[in-house]
DNA sequence: ATCAGTTCTAGTCAATTTGACTATAACTAA
DNA sequence: TTAGTTATAGTCAAATTGACTAGAACTGAT
């Protein structure tokens, strides 16, 4: 089995360029089967060809001439998953030369995050299937190293940045936000002094909204006002 | 002028993979001409042919099949400038439809500290030439865009990290660490706070050393015993 | 209607960190 | 010997953080 298309020659092999792929590490949040809070989660889709048959990875697929990166992951991520990301940054080029065992590949890979409200409607199917983060089992490829990598960098991106609301809808309480924060980083928060902090950015607006319907005294809602990032790609998402 | 190399034929054009490139900016502390104070300096080499023929670009060639991404980004850093970096790290990969007139490129930038010492052996000719980072002109396809977010990335970096040291030798005095945050920062910072914070990083150890020769009281040397930090390539830099 | 349970929210207080500043030590050059 | 300059330690008030207390506001059970 050649692995190079069609017409190419001998002297063509050697100086080719690596293929070039574009994958995506989705996450988003779903309520523990157990503890029923929030915890980490994020869809695989299994290969359904050689090499890695049968096992589990990261959606992704080549690059059209037509694309930019980011449009290239949103569309493998719409086709796998039928999301809209309210988040989406480069994540790294993965170039190591024995990626796959066919072939030379150069992914370059991007991270996503998706509202829960979203994520209830993801298509769910024999082949696209739902993974707790932290219980990923082995996947194909070097895509347990990109889960991980893709895992430390949401953790970093959220002790300085401005990422937890883009797991949440618009309207939000600080007890979410919070709950985010748990889920993420796999900690406890107290409460009142996680809320101190969170008062005193400027990038959250308080509304006059409260939560009603909840088993307890209704929390007032907040918006969140900060700008994206300094990604260059920079979406500046309407 | 085609830009699809020998063979291809019609349908491979429509899809063929964008082509694979890896650039590097390289950053180096040189004395100001005028204060003498460091400044942030990097090399640039001279485009000789079309696009862009006689604009400065960022060093940079095509993936060859047989090397890693960090491995091509250490090459064409030591075919252009003749340096070996301190440090070494994945930046961003640039894959916008226009960056190039002719062609589609996909180009993954990394980014490179040198030190000093090495940084005053460095090749400079009629095509490679050193700028200060504030001052490089107009340049090729979308390296100012790409200088520019280095540079972003850079200061971003140094405030959370351990790059500093990199630019400095294996033994420095603490104003040396001082004057790297100035000169990457652009600002003044008080010696005696900024010894203290420094002083409180366990990563940071003094040695028995002073520096000699002077003008004035001569100050204690110390060293850096920090790892790396989080990229997936992470060369342990032995 | 009342009360127990729970979460939301504001606040207190000591410990730690930060920013502005002062003072002394240790060297060189004149 | 002294003036000039950098290195280094220390002081003090302001700001931030972590642990904790307490009242407000709701639901659901009695």
């Amino acid at each position: 089995m050649t692995v190079y298309s069609t017409s190419a020659n001998v002297s063509e092999r050697a100086t080719a360029a690596p293929s070039l792929a574009i994958s995506t590490v989705i996450f988003a949040l779903r309520p523990s089967e157990s503890s029923g809070r929030p915890t980490l989660w994020l869809p695989l889709v299994r290969r359904i060809r050689e090499p890695y048959k049968d096992l589990w990875a990261l959606p992704g697929g080549p690059l059209t001439h037509v694309e930019s990166l980011p449009d290239a992951a949103s569309r493998n991520l719409r086709e796998t998953t039928g999301l809209t990301p309210s988040y989406l940054e480069q994540l790294y080029a993965f170039g190591g030369l024995h990626r796959s065992p066919t072939q030379r590949v150069v992914s370059i890979v991007y991270w996503a995050l998706v509202q829960p409200t979203e994520a209830a409607l993801a298509d769910e199917s024999e082949n696209v299937k739902w993974f707790r983060a932290d219980k990923v089992g082995d996947l194909a490829f070097d895509h347990n190293a990109i889960v991980e990598y893709a895992l430390r960098r949401l953790r970093n991106k959220l002790a300085y940045g401005s990422v937890a609301y883009h797991f949440l809808g618009e309207y939000f309480t600080l007890a979410q936000v919070r709950e985010v924060y748990e889920a993420v980083l796999d900690t406890r928060l107290d409460p009142a002094n996680f809320r101190r902090q969170l008062k005193s950015t400027p990038e959250i607006e308080e509304t006059g909204e409260y939560l009603q319907g909840g088993k307890h005294r209704p929390p007032r809602l907040y918006r969140f006002t900060g700008r994206p990032g300094l990604d260059p790609d920079n979406r500046s998402t309407p």
